[in-house]
RNA sequence: GCCGCCUUAGCUCAGUCGGCCAGAGCGACGCACUCGUAAUGCGUAGGUCGUCGGUUCGAUUCCGACAGGCGGCUCCA
């Protein structure tokens, strides 16, 4: 029998007994490497932390996610010490994990240089080679305010605590609800004080087991997250449990760039934005035209089959409009400014959805009409600030494929089911198969306007609609547009980066605003819903992720050439011809390289340009009434008669492969 | 809008510690070559070094403003 007192607790799931003083590591026979934490109860805790009684224990790996956020906040933690080690005078702000890394945020008089952080970098590897440890310790509040003096923004996040969660994205790590705790880093050999943070913890037993990590870029980020705070110079960094996981994250992050549709958008000859028009307008050249021609077409016919019918409205009107649709008390921010004619002031459109009011409220509207779904390839124009524009996917004048649905409160639920089925399939027939979706609702904020009963009858309909596609349904709460609701579908492309699509929303406030009616089968009139959609979102983010999603390699029935005849000498120009005559007669886009380069270099163009289908033709396939295929993947099929290789080819686009 | 960085030929980039005619590769154009699955050779043209202003005997180079771009912050389709 021993005398030392024992404790019961659960360990991965079975019960044990151990001694009182038994540290979460200790129950769990942690390496310390392998397994970095431990889930007490729940909750992430420090492999030293001790046990008590009736604790659950699980081992926290540090290949999982909580077990990478540990690793990355503390080596965000060893990035600040190496910071402050370099530049004494620097101030620290917070430095929590993020997605795929970290940052730490630092008040200095200069911003860091790319310079300054290779020296960081290079101090943060001696600081992992030391392998200082990690040590907990709790601290009063006034203790803490004693301690962390010379960190004004430590001790304003103090005077935030409880409410940190609402201090800035990431203060919560630095601050819990309960007691203040600080993390010394401590000389492995000798025990002394290397540096110190206020931290919630937990971290990794020493900077040892950072087996990889790579400062990324340094940034200016607005104190707490607002624009009328100061700025602090931020630093991003990644870490990872190996050295092959650090690699083939920045192979994704190149295959990422590789991607990028401003780099493809120049190179593929799609389109570009002329430095003449001002920031954030494209123009489309030919081959981008086609491909976005090819996308409406499809999407105009889907439409039309799906009850929809076309409208069309102008790019300016007068500012009243805007006053009664809302949008200029809310959005005002976000317009170009008006300009004064004959006495009015004109805006350009932002939205399309007031006039398609317009365009309902033309004449009296019979139930007998709804729902009543007016389409629009509508270009509207929005003051997006000079620091965000962005390629294709955050300009400053773009294309909705927009849609307003007017209907009865009775059919918005059966509407809004089938309008989301629609919406999926639609997106499956452009290549994307891989969705989540979002349903934003009403938060605190003051910009919200309308009736809470009417948002929470809207949110419901919404929520079911989503819960019927069988797909994962995230929840953003107070991220609603301010007039309504809204289910938002996210996409994941070829590599995994998620983009956001459709939109769709519900307004109760515009058929006020506008007095919309319509006359119901009991002669009474009534104000019909209405449901805001973008399918694509706009066109031109559409057409940026498309061209992203496939790397510029678009399917046959969306590439702007389709098929590039390529001659094996001179001579065989003219039979290729009659191949593409063929070809084009069945609408598929075709070209013959009749240039002088060698047909190896044509091959080598053709293949830069992404072209699904080379068709080559010499003496052989000429004697044969055939040609032989090279397909953008390298492998070939040789010899194939003419008529079985138009089939083929008419039939992949047509079935939009 | 804020912070940092960037802007040299159609594209990608050298270069000038301030000094006579600013370079390369690719692309374009021309000539020769007529070739079986990712670059044939030779030649030619092309740049008021983003714009405007300042400093200087002299500015593509230094300074400032503006425009455009990139990475973030804030915001968003």
């Amino acid at each position: 029998m021993s005398a030392v007192p024992e404790l019961r607790i659960t360990l991965a799931g079975t019960e044990r007994v151990v001694a009182a003083g038994t540290t979460a590591g200790a129950a769990l026979e942690a390496d310390g490497r392998t397994v970095i934490a431990a889930l007490v109860n729940g909750e992430p805790r420090d492999l030293d932390h001790e046990l008590a009684e009736g604790d659950a224990v699980e081992p926290v790996a540090v290949d999982s996610e909580h077990g990478r956020a540990i690793l990355r906040h503390s080596t965000a933690h060893v990035l600040a010490q190496a910071v402050q080690e370099l530049f004494p005078e620097a101030r620290l702000g917070i430095g929590p994990p993020i997605e795929n890394g970290f940052y730490y945020d630092f008040d200095v008089a200069e911003p860091f240089t790319p310079d300054d952080l290779k020296r960081i970098e290079k101090k943060m590897q001696e600081i992992v080679k030391q392998g200082q440890r990690f040590s907990r310790r709790a601290v009063s509040d006034a203790a803490a305010r004693e301690e962390l003096a010379d960190e004004p923004y430590k001790l304003e996040l103090i005077g935030l605590k409880g409410g940190a969660g609402d201090a800035a994205e990431g203060a919560s790590v630095e601050v819990g609800a309960g007691q203040l705790t600080i993390y010394d880093n401590l000389h492995p050999r000798t025990g002394e004080l290397c540096w110190k943070d206020l931290c919630r913890g937990p971290h990794l037993p020493t900077t040892r087991v950072i087996p990889a990590f790579k400062l990324m870029r340094s940034a200016a980020a607005y104190w707490r997250g607002s624009e009328r705070n100061p700025q602090l110079q931020r630093i991003y960094g990644t870490a990872w449990e190996s050295r092959d996981a650090l690699k083939s994250y920045l192979t994704f992050l190149e295959e990422a760039e590789k991607r990028d549709h401003r780099k493809l958008g120049a190179e593929l000859d799609l389109f570009s934005f002329p430095e003449e028009l001002g920031s954030g307008m494209a123009v489309f050249h030919p081959r981008g035209g086609v491909i976005r021609r090819v996308m409406e077409d499809y999407s105009r016919r889907r439409h039309e089959e799906a009850g929809y019918e076309f409208v069309n409205t102008p790019h300016i009107s007068k500012g009243k409009l805007y006053e009664t649709s809302g949008h200029l008390p809310h959005y005002a921010d976000s317009m170009f400014p008006p300009m004064e004619f004959e006495g009015a002031d004109y805006y350009l459109k932002a939205m399309n959805c007031p006039m398609h009011n317009l365009v309902f409220r033309a004449r009296g509207r019979s139930y007998r009409e709804l729902p009543l779904r007016l389409f629009e390839f509508g270009t509207v124009y929005r003051y997006e600030k000079s620091g965000v524009v962005h390629g294709l996917t955050r300009a400053r004048g773009f294309t909705q494929d927009d849609s307003h649905i007017y209907c009865t409160k009775e059919q918005m639920p059966g509407e809004l089911d089938a309008l989301l089925t629609f919406v999926l399939d639609l997106l499956r027939d452009y290549g994307l198969s891989d969705f989540y979706l979002e349903l934003s609702t009403r938060g605190d904020s003051d910009k919200f306007i309308g009736e809470p009963a009417e948002w929470e009858e809207a949110t419901e309909v919404l929520r079911q609609a989503a819960e019927k596609q069988n797909l994962e349904l995230v929840l953003d709460p107070g991220g609603a547009a301010y007039y309504g609701p809204k289910i938002s579908v996210q996409a994941r492309d070829a590599i995994g980066r998620t983009w956001q699509m459709s939109t769709i929303q519900v307004d109760f406030q515009q058929p006020k605003r506008f007095g919309l009616e319509y006359q119901a089968s009991d002669g009474s009139r009534q104000r019909p819903v209405m449901i805001h959609r973008a399918l694509f979102g706009s066109i031109e983010r559409f057409f940026a992720v498309l061209l992203e999603h496939y790397a510029g390699a678009f399917p046959a029935w969306l590439a702007p050439v389709q098929a590039v005849g390529i001659p094996i000498a001179d001579e065989h120009v003219p039979y290729l011809e009659r191949v593409a005559d063929r070809l084009r007669a069945e609408g598929i886009r075709v070209e013959v390289d009749a240039g002088d380069d060698r047909m190896q270099k044509k091959i080598r163009n053709a293949q830069k340009s992404k072209v699904p289908y080379m068709l080559l033709a010499g003496d052989e396939d000429v004697s044969k009434d055939a040609v032989s295929f090279r397909y953008r993947d390298g492998s070939q099929n040789n010899g194939v008669p003419i008529d079985q290789a138009v089939a083929e080819i008419v039939t992949a686009v047509r079935e939009r492969r």
